[in-house]
DNA sequence: CAATTCATAGAACTGATGTGCGAGGTGCCG
DNA sequence: CGGCACCTCGCACATCAGTTCTATGAATTG
């Protein structure tokens, strides 16, 4: 089985697929929903809804689509047409609509661990959770299940170059190599912090992003890594 | 009968009617399709189906939503709450693509003032120009004409939180508002810079981000902005 | 006070809708 | 030929989900 390409292109689909798709899109433009498996086997022409729901399940797995389980019109496009008409590039039917949506899981407020969602399971993110659109050459090809959102509060992560309000965007993982930029949260000082890792065998040396400032040391056992950090996105 | 009336605002409808319109707006943007009714009932702690239904029904009289009969998820925003008018054509709810394509007109070398794209009616952009892709909700609903990107180089931006490598998201502008962060050009430097600008009459007090860093102070004449910072995105 | 409108609740009805299963067909390869 | 991967079909099932009807209380009106 070969996993997921998130690069097949339009014209590698089968035609029912391309189909299947172009008949989403007109449909969801038209209407402001998408639509279900039988509406599609209707437009498509395609007798059964186990046909259609096989096909949704290979354009999921091409990356042209999202579907979300056992729920009705549970469909959403990843790519589409170049839907702005701003930019009168050619033809090129299909572009990349290169955004991936992260849930925004919590702040950095120097004083608690950060609140990973328990998941793996989630693809359901509590209706509480934002989410924040970023670009999908950010996750570098990730799964998005992998990666989540903080919002940092206060200026601690200055020296990271990171201000007050920015978002920094993560990939969960509890280890590192040397150089990565981090989260890590301190139990000993009851502090999470962005810093680029450095093992020192003996201790952990936290290098600010910032030249202007010095590095921090903590022992191993003082240091939880919380992810990696992927991007920083701020908006003014 | 009152007819529609489609003008409508949002802060007349009730409390009831705004969390509605509120979650149907989230949970569209989160997930691609628009919920239920019985998920507007449980999201907005509605007890009853119908009093979801009723509510919808009214919303559809004020003019903020369409629904399809008898279809499931047969809803659709015709207006967002986000002020900015924007777009005459009917809102595309769940539209996930949202993405724009802005140019990367360049670099921040601290030497030379940036080229701007011959602008206004330049929406070729030279095809040797990179494009970058922003997030939509970066742009604030302004036409992705008026954007531009640049990529930073050097630190020599780092007193305002920029390092190299970043890419700084601008609206093209000549003038600005006291603490908007703008880039600007300063002739006798032959530098540009990005600062927080504040006019204090006879001089120009150009503040780092940074409040380690002291802010420099440049003649009116000796000041051209640029553009405007909307955002920052930094990719490691 | 009675009549009316508005907002809400609960329940029942019925068609819509995603999922799973068994089966068949076709082409490819050893 | 046998085995296998891939695609298709038809169908059954258990919910899901929009609609509708009745009822209740509160506020408004005459």
């Amino acid at each position: 089985m070969i996993t997921s390409d998130q690069q097949n292109p339009f014209e590698e689909l089968s035609e029912r697929q391309r189909n299947i798709l172009l008949f989403i899109e007109k449909f969801s433009d038209q209407k402001g929903f998408p639509p279900t498996i039988r509406e599609i086997g209707e437009a498509c022409n395609i007798a059964s809804t186990s046909v259609v729901n096989y096909n949704l399940n290979k354009l999921v797995e091409a990356g042209w689509l999202e579907r979300t389980r056992e729920k009705s019109r549970g469909i959403r496009l990843l790519r589409r047409r170049t839907g702005v008409p701003l930019i009168e590039q050619p033809v090129r039917a299909y572009e990349p609509a290169n955004v991936a949506l992260v849930p925004l899981v919590g702040r950095i407020v120097a004083s608690e661990p950060v609140l990973l969602p328990g998941n793996d399971f989630g693809q359901y993110y509590d209706p509480d959770i934002d989410v924040i659109e970023v670009p999908r050459t950010m996750l570098r090809s990730l799964d998005p299940g992998e990666v989540f959102a903080l919002k940092v509060q206060g200026e601690s992560m200055i020296d990271a170059l990171i201000d007050d309000g920015d978002i920094v965007i993560l990939r969960k993982q509890q280890t590192c190599q040397d150089g990565d930029l981090v989260a890590v949260w301190l139990p000993d000082d009851s502090t999470t912090t962005l810093k680029e890792f450095h093992d020192e065998g003996t201790r952990i040396r936290l290098q600010p992003r910032n030249p202007n400032m010095k590095p921090i040391y903590v022992h191993p056992n003082n240091c939880q890594i919380q992810g990696k950090v992927l991007g920083v996105v701020r908006m003014l």
